[in-house]
DNA sequence: TCGACCTTGTTATACTATAACATATCTCGT
DNA sequence: ACGAGATATGTTATAGTATAACAAGGTCGA
């Protein structure tokens, strides 16, 4: 996948829309009105969401939520691959491109909080060497790099 | 690194003394009872803890501690590189090769919760050139790959 | 119509992590 | 000896993250 995106000045806008429209089309039905508002809120920004971030927006709007109606929500979108978990972050980012998205990993700006997504990391590194040499069956690896994006190294 | 350990059969008693000995290399006097206790307890499997699994350990042997106890603990470790944090699982790890320890990479076994720990990812993957190419800068990278060990695997 | 499945609502609780303040010790320069 | 700063520990309280469990309605095919 071409690395683009968040550190770069974008359309935000067609970008936020290209996401949602193929989210539409693979869900087709499945993404309910609660699901789908989850979504969009994950693709306002390229920052991470925790789940408690995502309540307190739904309550924002008049949404009544309880923790579970965003965990289910952000699980949902996670199962479809709509969103990735950051582990480090313990938070949640819209999937931009989710039409061609295997084995993502993430590039986190620990200045400004912007997540990249970098994907299809090849399945023929080192690490995959070392599981093979061990009889280890690799089913999902999480990938997260943390450190500076462009805009947040010093001049 | 060799890719060895958990997954083979091998004398733990000398993989766990090994590890300590570098520790208390390493650290001297700062190696203090409740941290030097701690590691111990962390190189009794090559299962990872989660803070209040150590501390309750701690309680078992009488110490009447807190949280922070272990957190502290625990924090030390991870500072020095004696030990090492699991994102996915919120646990930790001891790290049984101190002394040459840069970039590990770690292999969970979703079956038996072992950890393996397989290092020196190498700086000049596909991560880092996308990292490159985005002018991303960076400073430390997680990778936990999740499936099933040898011994998991049912025939 | 029934039952299987999915979705949402709601309450309560479990698990993970840190803030903040107190106490003790050591070391170093004065 | 004295005080300042650094390090380590003790302790209380609270913040932040996540799930269990039960209830209730909707869809859809058998
Ligand atoms: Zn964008
Ligand atoms: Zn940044
Ligand atoms: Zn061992
Ligand atoms: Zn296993």
């Amino acid at each position: 996948m071409i690395p683009s995106g968040p550190f770069e000045r974008h359309d935000h806008a067609s970008c936020r829309a290209r996401a949602l429209a193929q989210a539409d089309q693979v869900c087709g039905e499945r993404l309910t009105p609660v699901r789908r508002r989850v979504l969009e809120l994950l693709l306002e920004s390229h920052v991470a969401l925790g789940a408690y971030d995502v309540l307190e927006r739904l309550r924002d709007e008049g949404h009544r939520a309880q923790p579970p109606v965003a965990y289910r929500a952000l699980d949902f979108l996670v199962a479809q691959g709509l969103a990735h978990r950051i582990e480090r972050l313990n938070a949640f980012i819209a999937c931009h491109r989710p039409a061609d998205c295997e084995a993502p990993a993430f590039l986190i700006c620990r200045a400004c909080n912007r997540v990249a997504e970098t994907g299809n990391t090849p399945k023929r590194g080192a690490l995959a060497r070392d599981a093979r040499a061990l009889g280890f069956e690799i089913e999902e690896t999480v990938i997260e790099a943390r450190g500076l994006c462009p805009a947040c190294q010093t001049p």
